[in-house]
DNA sequence: GTCTATAATCGGATAGAC
DNA sequence: GTCTATCCGATTATAGAC
């Protein structure tokens, strides 16, 4: 924490921002080296100097500080009668930080044209989110899928798609919409 | 109608057959050309000489005989009490038969990640889909793009991710699960 | 640390022979 | 109708100079 670091460090960040914002935009399989290298002001060698293969610079860019545990204790924790509102602030909020958004901006996108991704959001779905969340809830596991594929499918219109009005509504209005779905799904 | 008609037919259905599935599995930026070709056993060429260009091959493969009109007639037609359940046996019975399954794939792996067609998707439930079903169910905007977040979300979830156990759910427990969200989304 | 050069593929599209 | 041959561009990845 005592004292910056030399030289390397801008131009490695800066490619790391260059990523997180080309596969935000084009998913895995449509970002390209040379494109997040173009962004970055960098030549290509250097984005697989400091990260290796395609796959592992998806990794580094997505690697983001967010604790799928400590999110699911948070929503496990509080009451359980505005659990729907309450998970929806979340969401939104995750959404709203550039960082988090680009990082889920490139989930959906990678996971519907890129199998392997698809894959690895099935296993983090079923293993860490379902299961977990079934048992400390005491709910149905396909109740969790109804709400997962809701967060999906908003994520989806309101951020991927954009379609109006949903895409210009405010956070408030969002809440009202989707409180008394997300409630549904988390009331037995 | 009368008499069948001469050599051709056959390779360009196979064409166009190769091409619904390799959209429907890839998305329009996935797919190739030369996969397509491949799956229908014959030269990259020939999907040029019948269809032109890529995207004239997609528009070719996707038009698959639904007619939106029609589906938006049917759910506004109706008894008002049992719209969630009517709209979710007419999308199941979509995702049942191979071909808009296979329109509905692709639609929903390109739109994450080809912005054209994105621009078309947003067009289409815009206009033809939000507006009038607004109008004819004295309905506000924002409650059917929230269905339509639901649906896509539970296509993503269901058939694009395979998560379980929404994946193997029989078509009667998804009815039962989402039910009450349409009914919801579909009641002023 | 940064870059040039290049290998090895793969992509869409076209011209033109048969 | 069907295919061979080919153009031209873009991609990931590596080797190695400076």
């Amino acid at each position: 924490m005592a004292g910056r670091r030399p030289g390397q460090t801008q131009t490695r960040d800066d490619i790391l921002a260059a990523a997180r914002n080309q596969f935000g935009q084009r998913g895995y399989n449509g970002a390209t080296i040379r494109g997040i290298a173009a962004e970055a002001g960098v030549n290509p060698a250097l984005v697989h100097h400091f990260f290796g293969t395609k796959d592992q610079v998806f990794v580094a860019a997505l690697n983001v500080p967010v604790n799928p545990a400590v999110m699911v204790e948070l929503i496990t924790q509080g009451p359980r009668d505005n659990i729907g509102e309450r998970i929806l602030g979340l969401f939104l909020g995750l959404w709203r930080a550039p960082e988090t958004r680009q990082t889920f901006l490139a989930l959906i996108r990678s996971v519907a044209n890129n199998e392997q991704v698809a894959g690895l959001m099935r296993q983090f779905l079923e293993q860490t989110v379902v299961g977990p969340v079934s048992k400390a809830l005491d709910l149905p596991p396909l109740r969790l899928t109804g709400a997962a594929s809701q967060a999906f499918g908003l994520a989806m219109a309101r951020y991927v798609l954009a379609v109006e009005p949903l895409a210009s509504a405010t956070d408030d209005e969002v809440i009202a919409l989707y409180g008394p779905v997300f409630q549904y799904y988390f009331t037995a």
